[in-house]
DNA sequence: CTTGACCTGTGTGTAACACCCAGCTTTATG
DNA sequence: CATAAAGCTGGGTGTTACACACAGGTCAAG
């Protein structure tokens, strides 16, 4: 299999599969004519399992860390379960972040709707953004 | 002001702003001597500027755009709406897509509380992540 | 004047790809 | 069979917003 072909396999684009290439999480064999990437039953299903871990949360050099685990003849299970915990806590900050990010664009698109376009002057730069408890502004 | 002053000053680290410098959204001046950079007023008014934009979820090359639109005398307003639509649009989507993700590993960490740990083998890596229908594991 | 603590600029690393582009392959055609 | 057009390939570089590393400069204390 080129790697056009387990792309368009697994649904992903041939551009991350040449990334997955290139940090070592999958390793295909090469063409000795020219040097082309060739892929096995195998690396597509080691490539399923990066798709699979991915939408689960994992990162790739959890998935590297999992490999590198399993390879060893070793369970890799506790490990999945720890790397879990963490990355769903992490997920859960960055959720609770961008949802009050999210709040803040709200509450201030709806102010601006009320308010004029402004000028430049050597003091500030935009009304909307700086003047957050300003009522008036430089241009009207 | 040195960059370490004004990092105490504004709250954020010495090295966002070196950042800020290397990206020119800051472009103080340089002490003869040494170097080094000099902060003025005005530097510290646009990194305020900065961090307040940020906040509202604006990112960086959209500050450059705005500080340049200000620096032309035009009224930088109407692209600041703009800018604020789209990025809403974007952090809207992001926050499904994480949500679902968080839903997912929530769901996940529930099921695996009643699985076993398993022992790689040739066809599988792990099956907590694999087998999302199985039942068993091969590792009794 | 020297020792140590602190500070500086620049170079590099991070996550997860997307884009670019010269050149090789494959396919269609004359 | 030759060739031209179309498609694919690998590797280099760009993206976001910084954090970290490190050699060397600076400054106060002794």
């Amino acid at each position: 299999m080129t790697v056009s072909e387990l792309a368009k396999r697994t649904g992903v684009t041939a551009d991350t599969i040449r990334h997955y290439v290139r940090t070592g999480l999958l390793e295909p064999k090469r063409d000795p004519n020219n040097g082309y990437k060739r892929f096995s039953a195998t690396d597509e299903h080691r490539l399923n399992f990066i798709i699979q871990a991915k939408s689960l949360g994992f990162s790739l050099p959890d998935i590297q860390t999992i490999f590198d685990q399993a390879g060893h003849g070793e369970s890799p299970c506790p490990q999945v379960r720890e790397i879990m915990t963490q990355r769903m806590q992490e997920v859960a900050d960055k959720l609770a972040q961008m949802q009050q990010t999210y709040d803040t664009m709200q509450k201030t698109m709806k102010r601006w709707e009320t308010q004029p376009n402004c000028i430049p002057t050597g003091d500030h730069i935009c009304h909307l953004i700086e003047g957050f408890s300003e009522e008036g502004c430089c241009h009207e």
